[in-house]
DNA sequence: TGTCAACGTGGTATCGATACCATGATCTGG
DNA sequence: CCAGATCATGGTATCGATACCACGTTGACA
C-alpha cells in the first residue's frame, strides 16, 4: 500500500519520498498534509504533530515543481546577468537573493555572456520554467526577446541601467549620469583636459553601458566648458580581461595632455595604475584616475582607487522587494538609484595647480 | 474551444500558450506535438512543418516543469557555491553551464555563505525542485545535508576539494597537494623559513579547504627538512572582504626571519604585496609571495603575482561531462586534477642566495 | 497477393501537488 | 435549545506535459 501503484514508469532510480507517502505515514489524507505545510493555522495541533514527525521521518522535500504545476506560480525568478565573473553582477545577485530566498522564493541564475543572442536563448530556456517573473540586466534586447517576455505575460524587472520607458518596471541607475559625475568630479579638482578609456564595440559584443558613461562623460566636460576628452577604447569587452593596461599605454603616448583619466570599469583602471607605475608616473600627483564599479580591488590597491559605486547589493535588494511587492498584488513602481562617489587617493589637483 | 476549458482556477495573469492550444492550431493532437519538439524524426515532415508554424505563430515555450512531472527527470542540475563573488566558483560556474546549457540541462544556483547550515537550507530547497544532479562544492557537509541527498537518491557531484570517500562522484584537486606544491616550490627556490597566511578558524564559518591547503603547506616543509612554516590567520574568512595585508604586517612586525609567504587566496597574496609596498619591502627581491587560485588580478598586478591555478572553467567542464554521462546511463569515474604553479614575479630565491 | 514489420498518429492514464467543493463536527448567539 | 457560522478534514478535478498502448497505413518481401 506504501509502494507506488503500478510501477508502470520504468525502473527509475529510486524515488523521492511524495506527499503520499507522508500521509499514509501521518494517517491523514494528502490534503491535510499539503495543508499542514502551507498553511499550518489551517490544521489541527494533532495533525500538525502527526505530519511533522512523519515528515522528519521521511525525509520528505515537497516538490515545487508539481506545486507550481497546480497553483499556476513556480516561485521562481530568472535572472539573468551578462556574466557572473564580474563582482558587480555577483553582488547584484546576491543581494536579490537574500531577499528573494527567506520569501519563499528561488532566484534561477543564468549568463548571456554579453551577447543578444545568447540572452534570447537563454530567455527562452529560462521562460521554459515558467518564472513569477524575470530580471534582465540592462535595456537592450533583442526583437525576439522582448516578445517572448511580452507574450509570457510575467513580470518584467529591467536593471543595471534606469530608463524612462521599461518593458514593466525598471530598477536602476543612469549611467549617463555616472560619466558626468566622473566629468564634474575631476573638473571640480581642476583638470582640463580629460580622458577616458573604455571597452570596444564589437558587433556582437556591445558595451552599452559602457558607452552610455562614456557619452554623459564627454556631455558633461563640454557643458563645463571643457576641451573634449579624448575616448580610447579597447578592443575587447573590458570587464575580466581587458586590463587597460594596454589601451593606458596608446593615451600615455599619444595624448600626453591629458591629467586625468575616467575609466570605464575599476579593471580597466586598476590596469591603468600598473602601466602607470610600470612607467613611473606617479598616481595621483601626475596623473589622475578615476575607475568605475567600486568592485574589492579599488579599496585594495595603492593608491586606493577613486570609482563610482552603484551598490550593487542595495539594488539586488530593492529588486527583490519590487518583486515581493508584485507578487503580493500591489503595484511597485520604478525607481532609480543614484551612483556616487568614493574618493580614495587617486585623484588629486593636476600638477601644476 | 482553442480557450481553456472552465477557468475554474481564478483570474490569473495572461497565462502563456500550451501545448494544447498549439496542437489546435497546427490541426494535429498534442501528441504529435511533443514528439515534433522531443523527437522530430518520428513525426512526418508535414506535421513537422505544421507544428513548427504553429510555435513560431503562439511564441510557444514548452513547460518544462511539466514535462518533468511527466518524464521523472527535470533536466536541472542544482549547483550550490560557498559565493557567487569569488572568480573561481563563477567560472566554475560558467564551465559547468557551458556543458550543460547546449545538452538541454539547466544549472540552478545557490550559495551558502561558507556556512554549512546555510548549505543545508539550500539544498532543502533545490532538493524541491528535483534536480536531476546535484553539484556541491566541498567535501564537508552537515549531517543532516547528506541525509537528504542520500534520501532523494539522486546524482551528486561533490568537487574543489578531492576525496577517496565521496558521497557518490567526485571531480576535485587536493588542497593538501596544491600547499605541498606550494612549500616545494618555495624551497626550491632556496628559502628556508617559510610562512603562510590564512583564514581563520570561526566556529561557523570554518575555511576547511584553506585549512587543507596550510596543512599540506606545513607537512611538505617538514618532510624538506625546512624549520616548521610560521602559520598566521586573520579573524575572517579570506576571500573577499579578508585583505591578507593586516595579517601581513603582523607576520614582518613578528616573524621578520621568513623570505617567503604562502597566501591562502590571491586576494590575501594581494593586500600582502600591498602592504610590502607600503613598507618599501621590494617583491620578490627581498620576500617572495606566492598566492593561490590565479585570479585575474594575479596577472594584472606589479609583479605580476605568482600562483596556484586549479582551471576552474576546466573543472566545470569535467563535472558537466560526468553529469551528462551519468544521465546517459553510463558510469563515469571521480577524478582528481592537478592543481599547477603559474609562475610570475613574486617569486624568487631569497636575499643572500 | 498476402503477411508482417515499421511507421505515424492519437487516446488515456499519470506524474505530485493544489484549488475547489462537500461534509460532519464544534461553536456562537438569540 | 436550535439555526447559522466556523472549523477541520477529505474527495475529486486539474495544472501541462510525457509514457505507454492501440490502431490504421504503408511498404517490403516471399
Amino acid at each position: 500500500m506504501t509502494e507506488h501503484g503500478t510501477g508502470r514508469r520504468g525502473q527509475h532510480r529510486r524515488a523521492a519520498p511524495t506527499m503520499k507517502h507522508v500521509a499514509a505515514l501521518a494517517g491523514v489524507s494528502v490534503m491535510t498534509v499539503s495543508r499542514a505545510l502551507a498553511t499550518p493555522d489551517r490544521v489541527s495541533p494533532e495533525a500538525l504533530e502527526k505530519v511533522r514527525r512523519a515528515v522528519l521521518q521521511t525525509g520528505y522535500v515537497p516538490d515545487r515543481n508539481a506545486g507550481a504545476l497546480s497553483s499556476q506560480r513556480s516561485h521562481i525568478v530568472a535572472l539573468t546577468l551578462p556574466t557572473l565573473a564580474n563582482g558587480n553582477f555577483a553582488d547584484l545577485a546576491e543581494g536579490i537573493s537574500d531577499i528573494l530566498l527567506p520569501a519563499g522564493y528561488q532566484p534561477l541564475i543564468g549568463h548571456s555572456g554579453h551577447s543578444l543572442e545568447k540572452e534570447e536563448e537563454l530567455v527562452r530556456i529560462m521562460l521554459a520554467r515558467r518564472p513569477d517573473a524575470f530580471v534582465l540586466v540592462g535595456t537592450t534586447h533583442s526583437r525576439e526577446t522582448s516578445r517572448l517576455l511580452h507574450a509570457s505575460g510575467i513580470t518584467v524587472i529591467e536593471t543595471w541601467e534606469y530608463t524612462d520607458n521599461p518593458v514593466d518596471l525598471c530598477v536602476g541607475f543612469s549611467n549617463r549620469r555616472a560619466g558626468e559625475l566622473a566629468a564634474e568630479h575631476l573638473a571640480g579638482l581642476g583638470h582640463r583636459q580629460l580622458a577616458a578609456i573604455g571597452g570596444s564595440l564589437d558587433d556582437t559584443l556591445k558595451d552599452y553601458r559602457g558607452e552610455q558613461r562614456l557619452r554623459g562623460f564627454r556631455d558633461a566636460a563640454r557643458r563645463l566648458g571643457l576641451p573634449d576628452p579624448v575616448i580610447l577604447r579597447e578592443a575587447v569587452v573590458p570587464i575580466r580581461h581587458g586590463q587597460g593596461a594596454g589601451t593606458m599605454a596608446r593615451l600615455l603616448d599619444d595624448h600626453p595632455g591629458a591629467s586625468a583619466v575616467f575609466a570605464i570599469s575599476d579593471t580597466m583602471a586598476f590596469g591603468a595604475m600598473m602601466e602607470c607605475q610600470r612607467r613611473g608616473i606617479a598616481v595621483p600627483r601626475q596623473l589622475s584616475i578615476l575607475g568605475f564599479g567600486d568592485f574589492d580591488i579599488a579599496g585594495q590597491c595603492l593608491p586606493g582607487l577613486s570609482t563610482i559605486s552603484v551598490d550593487p547589493v542595495a539594488m539586488g535588494r530593492m529588486i527583490g522587494d519590487r518583486i515581493l511587492e508584485r507578487m503580493a498584488g500591489s503595484a511597485p513602481r520604478s525607481e532609480e538609484t543614484a551612483p556616487r562617489i568614493v574618493l580614495r587617493h587617486s585623484t588629486s589637483a593636476p600638477p601644476g595647480a
